[in-house]
DNA sequence: CACCTGACGACCT
DNA sequence: TAGGTCGCCAGGT
């Protein structure tokens, strides 16, 4: 497990539930600041995996749901950040984002 | 093998 | 404030 997208899974696999953090966190961690896209791609990719990935806790860094389309229901992202505490206005951004997030860099080292 | 696209994000008009 | 450009790099055509 030394390919990108492993190393994006294990990252998000650590994310605790109730908190966030971004494409760009994971990516800057992993050592590719500039590769933010391949997390999300890799996010795409995450339900061909055998673990569970709770993608719906990477997000982008203005807090709004940038993926929701790639779940099962438009809403289903949002409601299940919902069930974890995170709370969101009318156009899906996050409000206690910032209290929320989750920064592997800091985190993790 | 060349070209295009994308769940991003930093910069630059 | 809003919109365009560019780097990132794996996969599909």
């Amino acid at each position: 497990m030394s390919d990108f997208f492993s190393q994006v899974y294990e990252v998000v696999k650590l994310i605790p539930p109730g908190r966030v953090t971004s494409y760009g966190a994971i990516a800057a961690y992993l050592g590719s600041p500039g590769a933010s896209r391949m997390v999300g791609w890799a996010m795409n990719a995450s339900h061909h995996s055998a673990d569970f990935i709770p993608a719906h806790r990477v997000v982008n860094r203005n807090g709004l749901l940038t993926g929701k389309h790639h779940f099962d229901t438009p809403d289903a992202m949002r409601e299940l950040l919902e069930n974890e505490g995170l709370l969101f206005d009318e156009d899906e951004r996050m409000l206690n984002f910032k209290e929320r997030f989750w920064n592997p860099v800091k985190e993790l080292g």
